[in-house]
DNA sequence: GCATGATCATGC
DNA sequence: GCATGATCATGC
């Protein structure tokens, strides 16, 4: 019931029921902001909550609080206004990662989950989804549709264990070392400006560390989207038993269930589940079948919310791995256009999770199962060695630096960082051929060739075998 | 021998 | 038609 309260600021509505929440937001779907907005605050183009507010004031006729309390402190819900994004081909996706709560490091650390500032706020959400437009003033973008979220067991469960995560490497004092990519779903996202004026002390450690916001990733607000706003799209999950998830993490669960297949062979696998595809992502489809889920691993529910990709690695009989690992290309006219902290190459380390599928050689050549590891590049890696090589590939494209020599062959040798000049990383050719190119915004000095070969950042092999030496 | 450049094979 | 995952070929 919503109950009128006599305050010294006046008359205010006190919504008690999540019922009579979720009918108020329905009025909003196919409003714009400006038509609800009758204080004029859209107009301030530095306040940045400006939709939550708006919403909160002209609609709900709430005053704005800042609390640790949830925005309807009487229901338990939170509310979050949340853009989605129409993709090129047509899906729609979560435009950014759901920001909630900055995490006190002191308090946060001396709860339980169930205790926690993050529990007591987000509980249960009251999201508001709209239809990010960049031709349209703020004023004119448009409410798509509302959602009362409460999380799904399955999702609970992991949720859970994220804020686990997060809170015991906080209480280590390694809080500067908090990553997205750390957990699944829930992750700890830096929260200030600019690291000159986000860093602050943390407990148990002297040295400073960003501001923190607990956010649910990106990839797990896409797939909110995909299921309840734009379309039905539901996934198979790999943990069918949520409460599996109690006593192990996802990736000891999943060892435990690819645990039968440990030593048999690349042929053995593909008999048994009837693969006859010579497809270079075989083995993603084999773990697939390992897994139970009918297809590739990367459609499952939680490789999608939690940004998994699987890479294979084939360890040699020796213990070293002969090739280096290629992401996708990127283009040369972005990367040029870039700065570090918002590149592509720091977005995709920075949330990202790989899972490491690993195939070992036999002493007779044979190619076996070997084991998997999920991994996730430490900051550290990528914001200082990782950086230089995305730092120096940008500078050499600005210059029109690319071709040093070109041989009899035709081969061309280039100036992009090499494996010898980086631990973490190079640049290489990854196209199909000599003639698959991308445009260069400089003209290449030597040839003035107007566009490339398309190059990918590559993890070089010896910092994979590195990653991966506590299972070797 | 292996680092670096080039290209293959498949499927969406 | 090309993105993607992967592996081959050249030359230092």
């Amino acid at each position: 019931m919503v109950q009128l309260n006599y305050t010294t600021e006046g008359i205010c509505l006190k919504y008690t029921d999540i019922n009579d929440i979720y009918l108020k937001a329905t009025e909003l779907k196919g409003k714009t902001f400006g038509e609800i907005d009758k204080q004029g605050r859209l107009d301030n183009h530095f306040n940045k909550g400006g939709y939550g507010h708006v919403i909160e004031e002209s609609h709900f006729g709430y005053s704005i609080n800042s609390d640790r309390n949830p925005d309807f402190n009487e229901a338990g819900v939170e509310m979050k206004v949340t853009p989605i994004k129409k993709n090129k081909n047509g899906t729609y996706s979560a435009k950014e990662r759901l920001v909630l709560n900055i995490i006190n490091f002191n308090t946060e650390i001396t709860k339980t989950f169930r205790e926690s500032d993050f529990w007591k706020k987000n509980e249960i959400l009251l999201l508001i989804f709209y239809l990010y437009n960049k031709e349209l003033s703020r004023t004119n973008q448009k409410i798509i549709d509302s959602l009362i979220y409460k999380y799904p067991e399955s999702d609970f469960k992991i949720i859970k264990n994220d804020w686990q995560h997060i809170n015991n490497k906080i209480k280590a004092g390694k809080a500067h070392e908090l990553s997205e990519a750390d957990t699944m779903y829930l992750g700890a996202c830096p929260k200030g400006a600019n690291k000159a004026n986000g860093m602050i002390v943390q407990p148990n450690s002297y040295i400073k560390a960003m501001r923190r916001a607990y956010a649910f990733k990106q990839s797990y607000m896409t797939s909110l989207v995909r299921k309840y706003v734009k379309g039905n799209e539901t996934n198979k999950r790999i943990i069918s038993k949520p409460s599996d998830l109690e006593k192990h993490s996802f990736e000891q669960l999943i060892k435990k269930k690819l645990s039968p297949y440990k030593n048999m062979t690349e042929i053995k696998l593909k008999r048994k589940f009837g693969i006859n595809s010579k497809a270079k992502n075989i083995n993603e489809i084999l773990l697939g079948e390992m897994l139970g889920i009918d297809g590739k691993i990367s459609k499952s529910e939680e490789f999608i919310k939690a940004n998994i990709i699987p890479k294979t690695i084939r360890l040699n009989t020796n213990k070293t791995i002969t090739e280096s690992m290629s992401l996708s290309p990127f283009k040369y006219e972005e990367l040029i256009n870039e700065l570090w902290e918002d590149s592509n190459l720091r977005h995709l380390f920075s949330s990202t999770k790989f899972l490491f599928v690993i195939f070992k050689f036999d002493s007779d050549k044979v190619l076996r199962f070997y084991d998997i590891k999920l991994w996730n590049m430490p900051l550290e890696d990528l914001d200082q060695a990782f950086k230089k090589v995305w730092q120096k590939t940008k500078d050499l494209v600005n210059n029109g630096d690319i071709v040093k020599r070109i041989s009899k062959l035709g081969i061309r040798t280039t100036y992009f960082p090499t494996k010898s000049d980086n631990p973490v990383g190079h640049v290489r050719p990854h196209a199909q051929n000599a003639q698959n190119t991308y445009p260069l915004p400089v003209k290449d000095q030597l040839t003035g060739l107007e566009t490339y070969t398309k190059h990918s950042f590559w993890l070089n092999n010896t910092y994979i075998l590195k990653q991966i030496k506590d299972l070797i």
